[in-house]
DNA sequence: AGTTGGATGGTCT
DNA sequence: GACCATCCAACTG
């Protein structure tokens, strides 16, 4: 995943962990209730944004998959830094920044995310879009255009491969079965970028 | 080190 | 009016 400019400052980082979710019968996707002003681009062509607001806070971005008509989409869950940490480092102060209200807090959130180590500061969705500084603005961006200000590529030949595990979706307690234990979160095992060990 | 509760606003019944 | 595809601080033990 790549946001910006070559240069310095470019935010690039391997993706660790995503989850599917998989059309209008997936009881744990946006697009269970069909097709909303919020969801409709999951219902559009492939490899563009979908990026939504959860919880009032946090911002989540997601890559649609399947064909015109079939909702789908990969929610990126996190992210390895690989370059422009500083970049990263510095939005994801400017995000905790926004929110805190005393000073207390705000030395707070300056010394805590001061000493994340890299690999922990997109461990998350909500942590990706902040890191990356993506909001719900970059909806129906097409992240597989190389002139996107967002993008995902393939990885490099030069990198090692992915050893991929499969577990159940985080955060969907409310879906009914079998759609809460469907394995359709996909790790690469033993990264320390993971949001969950 | 694991658990619990607060923040905060858009979206859907 | 209820509920969330989350994160973090403040507790417990």
């Amino acid at each position: 995943m790549r946001e910006g400019e070559a240069g310095a400052g470019t935010r690039v980082g391997r993706i660790v962990e995503v989850e599917a979710y998989i059309g209008e019968d997936d009881q744990a996707s946006h697009a269970r209730f069909g097709r909303t002003s919020r969801n409709a681009v999951m219902f559009g062509p492939p490899g563009i944004a979908y990026v939504y607001l959860v919880y009032g806070m946090h911002e989540c971005l997601n890559l649609v998959t399947e064909p015109e008509g079939r909702a789908a989409a990969v929610l990126i869950r996190a992210v390895d830094p690989v370059a422009g940490v500083a970049a990263m480092r510095a939005a994801r102060l400017a995000h905790a920044l926004r929110r805190a209200r005393t000073s207390e807090a705000r030395a707070r959130a300056e010394a805590r995310i001061g000493d994340l180590a890299p690999a922990r500061l997109a461990a998350g969705p909500g942590l990706v879009a902040a890191a990356f500084g993506i909001d719900r603005e970059k909806t129906g961006v097409d992240l597989l255009d190389p002139t996107s200000s967002v993008r995902i590529e393939p990885a490099d030949a030069t990198e090692p491969p992915a050893r991929i595990t499969q577990t159940a979706r985080i955060g969907i307690g409310y879906a009914a079965e079998p759609w809460r234990s469907h394995a359709w979160r996909f790790i690469d095992a033993g990264s320390q970028a993971l949001s969950i060990a």
